[in-house]
DNA sequence: GCATTAATTGGTC
DNA sequence: GACCAATTAATGC
């Protein structure tokens, strides 16, 4: 069992590493706990009643909602350093959302009520939280309207973009073991479609793939496509 | 190596 | 553009 520990972590994005000071001096460290994941472990389920908020250590998180038949609906990915299960505390006492690990994952782990006082008593942690929660509200906007109005191949495209925004490229190929199903529950469609349009962007020499794994060939190109219909990027 | 799961393609509504 | 069926490829045990 591997222990998260805040002084020697890499996650500079990670809102308890930029507080960390703070924390530690009003004694919050000694309530995080960290939890070790294998690969597909579901460790938050929608409905389930709310026991506190995760960071991400090191690993790749899926969020999603389940719908009535069965389809998932990917709402982000989070990979080091970023939150999972945020909208847990405050008002609801149910979470809203599933969190499933999509490869081997540490995670640390701070209980609503411990998260309550660090919130109220270190206001830059606060402020951070906020910002956090602005930024993602302004993401979900965003995508409702793009779910509205893109194309499906232009919803593939903008996941595999995003996909190459979050966890990048080495040797020519995405960082992540995504199924066509996962891309196709993350861009609103069926997993049949994102393989037709991988395989028409194959021809077309954008992308390239071998097996599961899918690397973009000319992400310029890509982008120009998604940017003529008017769509903005980064969201 | 076999058995299960995922990717792919073609067809129908 | 979703759903279904059949074939093939990949992966888990």
């Amino acid at each position: 069992m591997q222990k998260a520990e805040c002084e020697t972590c890499k996650n500079e994005n990670c809102l308890v590493k930029q507080n960390i000071k703070e924390i530690k001096e009003a004694g919050f460290l000694e309530y995080k706990h960290t939890i070790n994941c294998k690969k597909s472990r579901n460790f938050i389920l929608e409905g389930a009643p709310v026991h506190g908020l995760f960071f991400v250590y090191k690993g790749k998180v899926k969020v999603y909602k389940t719908g009535i038949n069965g389809r998932e609906q990917i709402v982000r990915f989070a990979k080091d350093g970023e939150i999972i299960g945020h909208r847990g505390f405050g008002a609801g006492q149910f979470y809203q959302v599933s969190a499933e690990t999509i490869e081997d994952t540490i995670l640390c782990d701070f209980t609503n009520s411990i998260l309550m006082e660090m919130l109220q008593k270190i206001p830059a942690l606060t402020f951070n939280v906020m910002t956090f929660y602005a930024e993602e509200l302004n993401r979900s906007e965003t995508k409702v309207r793009k779910f509205a109005q893109m194309t499906v191949r232009e919803k593939v495209i903008d996941a595999i973009l995003y996909i190459n925004r979050k966890f990048g490229q080495t040797n020519d190929f995405l960082n992540v073991r995504l199924s066509r199903k996962e891309i196709a529950d993350f861009a609103g469609t069926t997993d049949e479609q994102v393989i037709r349009v991988i395989s028409s962007l194959k021809k077309e020499k954008l992308l390239h793939t071998e097996g599961k794994k899918i690397g973009i060939t000319d992400v310029e190109k890509l982008k120009k496509e998604i940017a003529e219909h008017n769509f903005f990027l980064n969201s």
